[in-house]
DNA sequence: TCGCTTGATGTAACCGGTTACATCGCGCAC
DNA sequence: GTGCGCGATGTAACCGGTTACATCAAGCGA
């Protein structure tokens, strides 16, 4: 078990008390160049004496690399952003690198510039901004700043990107519901302008498009309550619809718990699909059907990646990653029925 | 808008190109000094047209100030932990600072040693290590860094702390659960050496000793899992257990989704209640009853109390925070009781 | 014995900011 | 006309590390 630190000796201090230079010192501590054993154990006795412990943003100014990098969010809401946080700590932890946060907080210009206060704080930047265009972010970014982009709109030349299919996704998803038997579709979308909710609508309408299918438009905000207000509308308008599909699985719970409420009895009256596969998912009862991304993977592999750009071999590729198909309780199709509730609850448990 | 960066210009850059000296330019782009206004301009314009963005690390060294703050959590698994770190962030947001996250992965050795390296990276540090006596976690820490303690266990002299009362909280919810009938109880655990788990469980106890009534206790580990394996041994005993007390939400929601698949309707033949209130708690169906912590709100208060260490006035006192109870449908008492699911549902919709 | 190689160690410059202190130039009072 | 004070600006030290280069001593062959 190490000293506990008495004091912020700095390495001059430890060299002063060894009666050696300060390279010795950093030599030593660093275990980087020759240098006697003896001399080098007699030097960490003396550090571990007085407690020494390196100045982490004295060896950053001269190295020039900080250890670290930047999380850059546009929220923290739901499991969605935890997960992906948890799958990048986890890959940052494996590399030694350390993560800070950055949570735009739907303030697009003031979290564009606020990038620019990163330089010399961060070795790089993962950035998940669906509501900024990569042109602009990039615009904003300090010179020779490291990225990986995730999932945002607009070219990025030259950039390290990780994008999700949301459009295969969505087309899957619906095309599931249309195969279940549904015919009556009304899909929740994203907040305007965010380029996922836009993909995610695309292919769905992509979907109902080539079955010949209607497909009505509830706009949402990726909220739990603006997926349980879109099934308020629904319910008033009365108007025999048999499936949604929401474009993240948080309204699409939202909305399934509402309906549950009314008495509407899930799936069998109305299927309802999300996305994302979050914990959640297939924890709530019945348990939701969605485009299943490995949230946690998604985010340690933006990770491994901006290392790789970072360390100066990365291709600058743009990188899909396809969502599967998981279908779970909340889409079984109406034929199959039995008894509402308790039956369903078992399937998955 | 602010100009895209073209390079990474130093001050001193700036400086040979507005004709003036390294001073004038920082005074000027701090606004801190007296400099003629005309001058000013001039450098803020040289500097913009050069795109130069101060160095975050060489600032913070000659500051040595990083505004920064340490975020030190024992895991990132599930909704608390994500809704403390949104609470941290929102106040750290409104403060200026930014967050460095460190995840222990519950491995306490490694971990209580990392915290060294934070030296010369952060300006102080919030750390939630409820696995980690407090005695242990201070001795490792450079001296002098500013603390905040977070639910951590034993004593610590003179260092800020904020905590919550396990106890009075676990006895609330056990005293509701005696009051609404309930007679078999079981609590399940959080996992061996977690000091609020062990206070919850002693909380427990106090309401079960009160009421001369016996508590039987099974270990959990404060994973949904761990919760659902509670649950099966229940089953598998089949004693009459007519109400379940988990030592997180997590848990509660693990044991009651195993119930319920199981086909034991919930409430009516055991009442579960949890503790924590994470956001899913009264998303789920039936709601689920729990100790109420705002646990964004602690975790903005963490960080705010942090702010007032590091800037030198804080009383360095205990603050204890009570938890409230929260009774929602799955402890509704079996007296009023009509049919099963739906109608559950509807209560709290 | 001397010169040269080689390995260990020390000296000081540097990373990129901030800021105490020195300097400079100007206006005003004598 | 001089001296003084004062505000604006420049110089250089400093924050705490790393490391290129200089230095020095020891070992070895001629």
């Amino acid at each position: 078990m190490a000293e506990a630190p008495k004091s912020n000796a700095t390495i001059r201090d430890v060299a002063r008390a060894a009666g050696v230079s300060v390279a010795s010192v950093s030599r030593a501590l660093n275990g980087l160049a020759t240098i006697r054993p003896e001399l080098r154990r007699q030097i960490e006795d003396v550090a571990a004496q007085l407690g020494y412990v390196p100045h982490a943003g004295a060896r950053h100014l001269s190295l020039s690399r900080s250890g670290t990098i930047g999380v850059v969010l546009p929220d923290l809401h739901g499991e969605f952003y935890s997960e992906l946080l948890r799958g990048m700590d986890n890959e940052a932890s494996v590399r030694g690198l350390h993560l800070m946060l950055m949570v735009m907080h739907g303030e697009a210009a003031r979290g564009v510039t606020a990038l620019q206060t990163m330089r010399g704080r961060v070795d790089g930047l993962v950035v998940m901004a669906p509501h900024v265009p990569a042109g602009e972010l990039l615009a904003h970014l300090p010179a020779g700043m490291p990225v990986v982009l995730l999932n945002g709109s607009g070219a990025a030349p030259g950039r390290a990107r990780l994008r999700l299919d949301n459009h295969a996704g969505a087309q899957a998803l619906v095309e599931h519901l249309i195969a279940s038997g549904r015919r009556a579709l009304v899909h929740v979308t994203g907040p305007e302008g965010n380029v996922d909710a836009e993909e995610r609508l695309a292919g769905a309408r992509a979907a109902c498009a080539r079955a010949a299918l209607p497909l009505r438009v509830i706009r949402g905000d990726f909220t739990q309550g603006s997926g349980a207000r879109a099934a308020e509308q629904l319910l008033r308008d009365g108007d025999g619809v048999d499936a949604i599909f929401a474009a993240n699985d948080m309204m699409a719970i939202g909305a399934m718990m509402r309906l549950r409420g009314d008495g509407v009895p899930v799936p069998e009256q109305v299927a309802i699909a999300g996305f994302d596969d979050i914990p959640l998912a297939q924890l709530i009862s019945p348990s939701l059907t969605t485009a299943s991304i490995d949230i946690a993977d998604f985010g340690g592999s933006a990770v491994a990646r901006l290392a790789q750009v970072i360390a100066g071999n990365d291709d600058a590729a743009l990188e899909q990653r396809r969502p599967v198909l998981v279908v779970r309780q909340s889409t079984r199709s109406n034929s199959s029925t039995t008894t509402p509730a308790d039956r369903a609850d078992r399937e998955e448990a």
